[in-house]
DNA sequence: TTGTCGGCGGAAGGCCGACAA
DNA sequence: TTGTCGGCCTTCCGCCGACAA
C-alpha cells in the first residue's frame, strides 16, 4: 500500500485506534502449531479495525522457537494523542479545539511571528484515503484549532461526541488520522443475511479442512468481538 | 408487522422492487422433499430485497402433491409504477417529475377546483418507515411533482440517476415506496470479513447437519445474486 | 409531455471572537 | 485552558415558472 516507511505509521495508527489492551500476540500462536503471519485491516464503513490473520497447519514441535518475525523494533519515533470529542468539536456550528497540549506535542510547528498563524495539514486514514485540514491558531485568549476540513472528516465517520480522535505523527513528518468509537456503529448486514451460526459452523469446518489437507485458511479477529469465534 | 391487508401489499411491493423475473417459486420445493415456506426481506442499508425461505426435510415422497399455501389469489387490485429517475430527478435542485400517466393511475386525486391543487402523501417503504413527500400539480403547462419530501428519499436511500422509484397502491388507499438500483451498493463487510468461502460451506453443513437431525433451517435467497449458493 | 435551467428566498454551514467555567 | 455561544457571512437547498426538446 505504502513505501517503507509508511508501514509503520500505519501499523502504528492501527495500535492506537484499536486500544492499548489490543495488541495482536504473534508469538505463542507458535505453540498451537501455526507459524503466525497476520496484517491488520479496518472496516470500508466504519473502520472498526481487526487483525487478519493467515494460519498455516505446522508439524514443528518446538513451542518454544524464537519468532523472528515479531523481533523487529520500530525504527522511528511516534508523536500521538487522542481525545474524546466534545459536542462543540461534533457540532456542525465550528471546527475541533486542539488541547494546546497535544498542539504543542504532535502537530507541526506553525509561524508564531505571524499574527494568526495557520497552514495545512494533510493526513492519511487507515484505508490510506487523504484528509486536509486547516490548522490555525487565533482568538482570545490564543488558541489551537481546525477548521476547514474537519466538519467533512466528521460527517465521513459518522463521529459523535463521546468518540475520540486519533492523530499521528512520524518522525519524517507524515501524519495519520483515525477513530475510536464510544459505541460500535452497527452492520446493516449483522441483522439480516450473515447468522452468527452459519459463521461458526464455515470457520471450524474451514479449520478442519485447512488442517486435512494441510493448506493455509485465513481468521479474523475483531478487538471489539473476540468472543464470537 | 402489519394487520393482513398490508401484508398483501407489502409481498406486490417486494415483487415490484425485486423485478418480474424474480418470483420465488414455492411449488417445486416439494420435489425435493422440503415442505415450503418462506419469506420475503430486504436489506437494512439498500433495500436490496431478498428471501429467506424456512426449510424441513420431510418423507413425502409424491411430488405432486397440490400446495395450498401457493394456491390462494390475491384479494385486492394494486395501483404501482416504476420510473427510472433522470439526473434532475435526484438533483439537489429540485423534486421528483411525476410522469402524467403514472399520476393518472396510482396517485390518489387531487382537487382539481383548486389553482394548485396540493395534497400530502404518506407512504411506507418494505421496512416499514414512513415517508412523506408533498405533491402538487402546477407550472405551465402544468404537471405533477414530488417536491417536499423527496430529496430526503433521494439521500437516505443513495439514489442516483439510472436507479428506478418505485411506487403502489392499494384498493384501500394505503401506499408503499421502494428502490430498484441500476448498479447494486456494494456492502462494506463483503471485502473485508465475511469470506464467501466460509458462507458456502457454513451453509452446506447447516443443510447436512439439519437432514441428519430432521431439524429446521434457513436459507436466503437474493435476487441479485442467485448462483453464489 | 417532461427534462433542465435561472431566479430567488430561506435554512444550514462554518469562521470569528467573547466569555465563563 | 477550553467548551459553548452570539454574530455574521456564505453556501447550498429547494420551490417556482420558463422554455425547449
Amino acid at each position: 500500500m505504502e513505501d517503507g516507511a509508511g508501514d509503520d505509521l500505519y501499523q502504528e495508527l492501527w495500535r492506537l485506534c484499536a486500544g492499548p489492551l489490543m495488541d495482536v500476540p504473534c508469538v505463542q500462536d507458535r505453540v498451537f502449531h501455526f507459524p503466525p503471519g497476520h496484517i491488520e485491516l479496518a472496516e470500508m464503513e466504519s473502520d472498526e479495525v481487526y487483525a487478519r490473520i493467515t494460519l498455516q497447519p505446522s508439524s514443528d514441535t518446538d513451542p518454544l522457537d524464537p519468532n523472528p518475525i515479531c523481533s523487529e523494533k520500530p525504527k522511528q519515533k511516534f508523536y500521538s494523542f487522542i481525545k474524546t470529542l466534545s459536542t462543540s468539536d461534533t457540532s456542525t456550528h465550528g471546527g475541533f479545539s486542539v488541547l494546546r497540549k497535544h498542539a504543542n506535542e504532535c502537530l507541526p510547528q506553525l509561524d508564531m511571528t505571524m499574527e494568526n498563524p495557520t497552514q495545512e495539514l494533510v493526513a492519511k486514514d487507515i484505508h490510506g484515503v487523504e484528509w486536509k485540514f486547516k490548522h490555525i491558531y487565533r482568538g482570545h485568549p490564543k488558541r489551537h484549532l481546525l477548521t476547514t476540513g474537519w466538519s467533512s472528516f466528521v460527517a465521513a465517520k459518522k463521529l459523535v461526541a463521546g468518540d475520540s480522535f486519533v492523530f499521528l505523527r512520524g518522525e519524517n513528518g507524515q501524519l495519520r488520522v483515525g477513530v475510536r468509537r464510544l459505541n460500535p456503529l452497527q452492520s446493516p448486514t449483522s441483522s439480516s443475511v450473515v447468522s452468527t451460526q452459519n459463521m461458526r459452523l464455515g470457520v471450524i469446518v474451514t479449520a478442519s479442512h485447512s488442517v486435512m489437507t494441510n493448506t493455509m485458511f485465513v481468521v479474523c479477529y475483531k478487538p471489539r468481538f473476540v468472543s464470537i469465534f
